[in-house]
DNA sequence: GTACTTGGTAAGAAAAACCATACCAACGAA
DNA sequence: TTCGTTGGTATGGTTTTTCTTACCAAGTAC
């Protein structure tokens, strides 16, 4: 991918690559899921360090809101992506961590940090 | 990728790959880029067939409007995704391609799509 | 018994995204 | 002269997302 494709290359590369059998697109439902303005960025602090305390995560994310964390953090684990440990202690702990299915998103962030060195400034 | 990773080589990966030098996070402004409910669809057409004209593509989009599809293709312009061309006719007529830094994201849609293959039902 | 801790909830306001509808300019065809 | 064509713009309304603020439960330390 380093050297420019002509179109031709382009065009087979996509037909054999985004388009799956019944012709559905499977990039649309992945980009939906990782959407909002916190998700990726707690899918980022769960690559960087895994478990991670509620407290901690509302630290690293800060502004962030209790309202806003809990609800991403919920769609994460409903989505699979996010793994969520409750202890039964006072004061609470919870730890959250990135799932088998969180992490193989890796690929995809090295792609996509590929192309940001490549063209974000 | 097909093995699953120890936490020690996600790590080391995730130390190697995501973070840039300056220690941001290349991922977000791509996702960000890529946000909003049309851009993906209008670069997966673009994708498909290249150029494309503007009533051609809202005919493919349809039920979108005029509205949502001008904003949303002025802004992937603007991104430097799309290669707006316009001809002076009457009836008007503009074209739209993908730029090379938008057939760039080619690697990105893989990624995504191997791992949307996987986890997707 | 009072204050402090953590990991949340609840309710409503503000902001952003999205949609519906109407309109326009300029030329060619009838 | 009127209609149809294309690629939009303008305006206002609805829906979705995000933010603000206040509150809670249950222990522990003082």
């Amino acid at each position: 991918m380093n050297n420019p494709m002509t179109y031709e290359e382009f065009q087979e590369k996509v037909g054999s690559i985004i388009l799956t059998e019944n012709g559905n697109c499977p990039v649309t439902p992945v980009i939906q899921m990782l959407q909002g303005k916190w998700k990726l960025q707690i899918i980022y602090e769960l690559c960087i360090q895994s478990p991670m305390r509620f407290g901690q995560l509302r630290k690293m994310l800060e502004p962030i809101t209790n309202t806003m964390l809990t609800n991403a953090l919920k769609e994460l684990e409903a989505d699979g992506l996010v793994y969520r440990e409750q202890y039964n202690e006072i004061p609470p702990r919870v730890e959250y961590s990135l799932t088998e299915k969180g992490r193989d998103l890796l690929p995809v962030f090295y792609a996509v940090s590929q192309w940001g060195m490549k063209y974000i400034p």
